[in-house]
DNA sequence: GTCCAACCTAGAACAGTTCCAAGGGTGGAG
DNA sequence: CTCCACCCTTGGAACTGTTCTAGGTTGGAC
């Protein structure tokens, strides 16, 4: 898969610093960041970046269908480059930690689907992660 | 199942006339309501109820664990108190209508487990209701 | 080099939610 | 029945995440 960069400039978008930076930033797998998270990293790369930047940046990249956005629990929105491939979430319900996850879609049966015409399916695993799993051990 | 506002009782919760309010709004299959819903069908009955009370009441329902909440993609809380029976949700995602529906859950792998300790698993059967559908269809 | 459109910035505005201090109502002890 | 302590409720302020706005900047075509 042709990096993200490269898939924008084929688009026509227009390049300009903080695009970049901001594009680098979403990049690989198991990233889950929010608004803030890419504004902080951004800043640390060009620290002229507005954090109205990048919130055009990141709905910019969502309407193209370069990064998905996904609404957690906190109610922070996190944006999620890995659209290469078919994945849902595995969420740890202390830490908040998210990885990404290959499992079968469930399936809608006919009686259920109220007349809806079905676009996709969101799938996210809840659970206690390792780490937050021993640190609950040891306070019990 | 006993109604909810029974449940709250034998629970030894305080059941004041605004706590009654909100509960009995929370009540059926197929409601997912916002905070604000919950608001203004509670002042309709009894205008001098704050919303600070909305507020608290759906979070300590939440808390005793008789009302979901789930994050919606538009950022607002929903409140679901159809917590009986499992359920996924259907969601139109040009109008936002929910219904609740029956589906298998998934299987995550155990190689995809990453040492995690399973709790759940949240489905979101993302689709396009039979109003919009037809308003798509003759607006193109 | 000039110009225009697209882009960026800082800060104001906005929406949803939580916090806070003060007042009010209720259940239980006496 | 009376009283008190405590929990509940209230309105508004505060907070957080996101979007809007007005004006300044920049890049690329010519």
């Amino acid at each position: 898969m042709t990096p993200l960069v490269d898939r924008l400039r084929s688009r026509g978008w227009r390049l300009t610093a903080q695009r970049r930076v901001i594009a680098e930033v979403m990049t690989g797998e198991h990233v889950h960041v929010t608004a803030d998270d890419v504004f902080e990293r951004s800043r640390a790369v060009l620290p002229e970046v507005s954090r109205a930047t990048v919130y055009n940046t990141l709905n910019e990249l969502v309407g193209m269908g370069e990064v998905h956005e996904m609404t957690h629990a906190d109610g922070r929105k996190r944006y999620d480059p890995n659209v290469g491939e078919r994945h849902h979430h595995l969420v740890c319900v202390d830490c908040g930690r998210i990885l990404d996850v290959r499992a079968d879609d469930p399936q809608l049966p006919g009686v259920e689907r109220h007349g809806f015409e079905l676009l996709g399916v969101d799938v996210t695993f809840r659970a206690r992660c390792p780490d937050c799993a021993s640190a609950v051990l040891s306070t019990s």
